[in-house]
DNA sequence: GCGTGATGTTGAA
DNA sequence: TCAACCTCACGCC
């Protein structure tokens, strides 16, 4: 259940592990056994992500992989075991395997379709991409902040805790439309998003409260959050703003859960 | 052991 | 707008 960051490490790993190495492509499921074929004992040549996105080069074709909500990767050294469950595609070489499991998207492109799938993938701050597409959409848009950080075309692999947690942080209410952003506030959401998601990427773990407020939450949190890190508002419903004590608010935004403080990003 | 919900997107209706 | 994808951790029994 990843956002980009995630994605990004994933990336890491499985170009470290395959790097220029032979790699036995199947798929233990049997949903992508035709393409597994047509590129298996390839050699792995390059690893992309963008956003949350990830393309695998098999010299010219690609495999492009969109975990959506459920999918998950297992890679590690070593032997792969028995497949069991629902294997979409498994890699392996001499070094190590990887396992995918539940993708929404799993589909071999060639490199012209690969292109054309990066194209509609937006500015990603992981990469740290010109953001002026961002600002562009962001600036005349009647759409909530909200809506548009949830938006790949226009902020590539931000997700639903980034969304809250971001905008928290810069006081901004997630209904505002993004016409009535200043270009200072769109630029210092975008300067925050690239520290937070590439500290996200290395850590593995998504962090967002400032290190000036973290000795006060840490003594007061009555239990971590299952997604590991150190949040302001993400899934915290109900619960007392850490900054201004109000409570911290719930409603759904395009059939997602959305979260914020109305003291402390008022509309 | 069972039910629920979740860091997301696609494609049909 | 909604079902599908079909995993996994958690709360509750």
């Amino acid at each position: 259940m990843p956002e980009g960051n995630v994605i990004h490490n994933q990336a890491r790993r499985l170009r470290n592990l395959f790097r220029s190495s032979a790699v036995t492509v199947d798929s233990p499921q049997g949903r992508f056994t035709a393409d597994a074929k047509k590129i298996n004992g390839r050699t792995l040549d390059k690893v992309e992500a963008h956003g949350k996105h990830l393309f695998l080069r098999f010299g010219d074709l690609w495999v492009h992989v969109h975990l959506g909500l459920f999918g998950k990767w297992r890679i590690a050294k070593g032997e792969a075991p028995q497949p069991f469950g629902q294997i979409r595609m498994r890699l392996r070489s001499d070094e190590g395997y990887a396992e995918l499991r539940g993708p929404t998207v799993c589909e071999l492109l060639d490199d012209d379709a690969k292109k054309a799938a990066v194209s509609r993938i937006g500015p990603d701050p992981i990469k740290k991409s010109d953001p002026t597409p961002a600002w562009n959409r962001v600036e005349r848009s009647s759409a909530s902040i909200g809506a548009l950080l949830m938006d790949q075309r226009v902020f590539a692999g931000v997700g639903n805790i980034y969304r809250a947690e971001v905008l928290f942080r810069h006081n901004i209410s997630p209904f505002r439309p993004g016409k009535q952003l200043s270009r200072g506030e769109f630029d210092a959401m975008w300067e925050d998003l690239v520290v937070l998601m590439t500290q996200g990427t290395k850590r593995g773990r998504i962090d967002t409260v400032r290190a000036e407020h973290l000795p006060e939450i840490m003594g007061r949190r009555p239990r971590e959050d299952r997604h590991g890190g150190e949040v302001y508002v993400y899934r915290r419903a109900g619960q007392e703003c850490h900054l201004c004590g109000d409570e911290v608010q719930m409603a759904e935004m395009g059939a997602r859960k959305l979260y914020w403080c109305n003291t402390c990003q008022p509309e």
